[in-house]
DNA sequence: TTTGTAAGGAAGGTCTACTAACAAACGTGA
DNA sequence: TCACGTTTGTTAGTAGACCTTCCTTACAAA
């Protein structure tokens, strides 16, 4: 080979930029310190302007500056002297006005029931009101939600920043359902259509990212590498890398459910066939009514191990994600008296078996610290995200 | 249950931030713009500054101030008028002096030698050197690559911006070789030592990841997500997410050589134990001498009958993977005359097979586009991202 | 020759965050 | 008791970055 070669690429037309970014202008500047005085708060609880001041590195004045904004705005209100006695003048504390606006998050992850509630800003149900499906799709599916979105903000006692909502379906970033078979939802703009008619700013996500980002926020789920495991009538996932969820090309990232995880050519377990035209899914097997079917009648020593063999299969799939990703967790969200027990154990074994020592040591496989209310959760962090850049 | 019931967290303390974001100054708004117009530039070769405006969204009053910055300090010329006749003024053109710098890059990936190169910034080799290891490890090691990186530094023909490295191991951030077994080194500040030594800019990091950011940046893999597997002595993978690396919790993501794809109970392939202590891991099969055993002396048809073999595990490996990110394409780095036929049919196939029609229809799984210099290919890319933001 | 279009630059205004300086409030120690 | 140091939060002034507006230059088409 000669030491001059061609080059990789001709000079003019290289490539295209590592990251679809923006022209940056100061007010965007202004925009950051806000959420990030914000979040600190938020996260914090409360703290005087000098301690925002030295934990985000911004000068007092600023901080000062960004406080009196948020204070003008509602979102911040000032929390008296701090009584511990130090030198110096007595810091007066700051909070976030956690209780002062709710939050209208809605979870269709049911293919009965719409579930909606009206939540704090910190996550707690304020009250729930949900509606039977009774079969309706498509348009009357969506005029179903926009009620029940009606009944909630009618029903908060605060005055609402958004409306959240997790539901089923690949969705985009703009919050249009590119499709959603349950519902009979295809390319609607879900987001937009709500936001023009309820006046309120609305977000719309996957249920399982969602499910996702409530672990996230509100449980304990590592923002480092973690992948939350949706166990329901079907099987999904969210998974979040460097404090960022994974939409994927087609927005369909997670869709780990129907992963081919029975062979036909292996020992006993002949594949069974799945709704979505295949066999051998991972769904097939890990999903509540078959796990539900899996171990109907059985003895607790039977259920265990039956339960066990598909940990085992679940380890198998999640295996080459977890090194792939150096995940730091994996948690799991669905009935726990099906899940956190032998099957989890087993997937837990199942995946330190079959990686790196380095990877599966610290890995941490767990329940989801969220109960049922999880996709609630996530769906107001929607909204937190999107509103007030906090989360 | 009750309509109100107790917060998912406590209002103070609750989660963390998403994303560990600091504060934003006007200073790095300007910054970000420079680098916006730079990295315009290197992608499209020349334009006018008017141009640039339109595309980034800058008035032409800002872009005219930053190319004028950019043109004092060497990194952009006029180029005279634009020929095209159009009504008004003509434009005056403006370029990338992608000749008038170099940049130095060594890939480590071989154990036997280390491969340098000067490079320009288009990924042109202009000169290489290697020198043999000879067993080296350790503090040898480190200073063979010092003297490697100062002969390179004295060869270049123009001044040099930084020197990229691409080492095998685990290595953070800050260019920290936090493993690298093979080179005898634990804990290694490489790019802060050699910075210091050298009086310029290094850059470190791991190979396979280079190499995906080589075929990132010169070659055409699709940033929505993809994954570049590197097969060699071992088998490795750097992974595009979003535009950006993805590093894991120990910055060991990619390590996808030690999964587990050869099971005790299957069929007739006995599992082989592997040097990482298990056995049935990938790279026992996938990596080149491992693939050169399997098909010594066989004739054509059967040695791709083994290769098509060996396809299936890895696209067994892959498909959950490729599931779960949703991922746009799958690279393959290593010698062509093994991977890119029956091999990399199978996989695809296999992995088309196993993930859902959605996900598995679109999916590109194809040879990278880049030579064995890749991995140079790659180094010069982390010079150019952390030195002038382009990439 | 006139008219319209487009490029590039100069002047002035707004926004952001920083530094410097200061008053208020409190503990400490003489 | 009172001066002193420490810490908080605010005020005033400065530097940087971008914007809008206006101007000159330069060319094509009528």
């Amino acid at each position: 080979m000669t030491a001059t070669t061609q080059p990789l690429a001709a000079a003019h037309g290289v490539g295209r930029a590592l990251r679809p970014t923006g022209k940056v202008l100061p007010e965007h500047a202004r925009a950051h310190n806000r959420s990030l005085v914000l979040a600190h708060l938020f996260h914090i609880g409360h703290a005087s302007r000098a301690d925002i001041a030295r934990s985000t590195g911004l000068t007092r004045v600023t901080v000062s500056g960004l406080v009196a904004a948020l204070i003008a705005e509602g979102l911040v209100e000032e929390l008296g002297v701090r009584v511990e006695g130090k030198v110096g003048k007595p810091a007066t504390l700051v909070g976030m006005r956690t209780e002062a606006f709710q939050i209208v998050a809605v979870d269709l992850t049911d293919d009965a029931h719409l579930l909606g509630a009206v939540m704090t800003l910190v996550g707690a149900v304020v009250d729930r009101r949900s509606v039977a499906l009774e079969g309706r799709t498509g348009e009357a599916a969506a005029d179903l939600l926009e009620s029940l979105c009606r009944d909630l903000l009618a029903a908060a006692t605060r005055p609402v920043i958004g409306v959240g909502i997790a539901s089923p379906g690949v969705i985009d970033l703009d919050g249009t359902v590119v499709q959603a078979p349950n519902r009979g939802w295809y390319d609607l703009p879900l987001a937009a259509r709500l936001t023009e008619s309820l006046g309120v700013p609305v977000h719309v996500a996957n249920d399982a990212n969602t499910r996702a980002l409530g672990e996230f926020t509100y449980g304990s789920a590592a923002g480092s590498g973690c992948m939350v495991v949706t166990i329901g009538e079907g099987v999904g996932a969210g998974i979040v890398v460097d404090g960022a969820l994974v939409l994927g090309r087609h927005h369909a990232a997670g869709e780990i459910g129907h992963v081919t995880v029975v062979d036909g050519d292996v020992r006993d377990e002949p594949p069974l066939g799945c709704a979505c035209g295949r066999s051998g899914c991972l769904e097939t097997v890990l999903s509540v009514p078959a796990l539900r079917r899996r171990t109907a009648g059985l003895s607790r020593e039977d259920s265990d191990a039956a339960l066990a063999s598909v940990g085992r299969l679940l380890g198998i799939a999640l295996a080459p994600v977890v090194s792939a990703l150096d995940l730091a967790e994996v948690l799991l969200s669905g009935p726990p008296e099906l899940l956190d027990g032998a099957l989890r154990e087993s997937a837990l074994a199942t995946v330190r078996a079959r990686t790196m020592p380095v990877i599966g040591h610290g890995l941490a496989l767990r329940m989801g610290s969220l109960d049922e209310d999880g996709a609630l959760a996530g769906a107001a962090v929607l909204v937190l995200s999107g509103q007030l850049g906090v989360s």
